[in-house]
DNA sequence: TTAATATATATGCATATGTGAATATATGGA
DNA sequence: TCCATATATTCACATATGCATATATATTAA
């Protein structure tokens, strides 16, 4: 994938919120990320269409669910990005709300 | 500005590579960059403009010209995303002869 | 088989984006 | 002043994008 392909996955805000999530948890369902992100299920799911189809995320099916993960094959400039991302100080509250409720859900379930 | 928001500027080709030789050159003009990059002027222009308007690129005239080159005061997470893309072996071809030409026509004159 | 849950896809629509062509503005020199 | 050069902006148009809603598919359990 050309670099500026990759970046427009990267331009949609649901798109970088999703990613940033499953890149620091693992691996997510997509039930768990609409909770996490409060946003509809067909919407989070077009989302990661687009992220599968491109070959950034991996998807996995666990009986009913479907797990998503960052495709461990992708090209060290990207995983490079996405590593910033994950680890950076640009991101804004609301990113790292995702992750407080994703977390909080997990543990007290 | 917002990862996606940056994401978004280095999402469409032309900018990319706009960006990418003023990244490695330091400082060129609107023209140079046209003639590198086989573009017309106003597409180069109004790419320049969304790169100047967000802060990505500062602009300075000299006489007749005006040279463009990369915001020193950018966060550090976008330097480092755009110091990656300079130095990565991700770049297309098409990207390094951009350089090459511009290279080129430099000794040449 | 039927119902319930989880996920994916299709449709219609409004808006955003990129483009070429034409035009406008700014600078420098005759 | 007038002209040439360099750059910016406007306009009209085609295409792309994201969204909500509705519907389809797959899995599990009863």
């Amino acid at each position: 994938m050309c670099p500026h392909q990759f970046f427009k996955m990267l331009s949609d805000e649901t798109r970088l919120r999703c990613l940033i999530l499953i890149a620091r948890e693992g691996k997510i369902s997509v039930g768990e990320l609409c909770l996490a992100l409060s946003q509809s299920q067909p919407k989070i799911s077009r989302h990661l269409a687009i992220l599968r189809q491109s070959g950034v995320l991996l998807d996995e099916r666990e009986g009913q669910w479907i797990y998503y993960q960052v495709n461990p094959a992708l090209p060290g400039w990207m995983r490079k990005v996405i590593a910033g991302l994950t680890t950076s100080k640009c991101l804004k509250a609301e990113y790292l709300e995702d992750i407080e409720q994703y977390q909080m859900r997990k543990t007290t379930q």
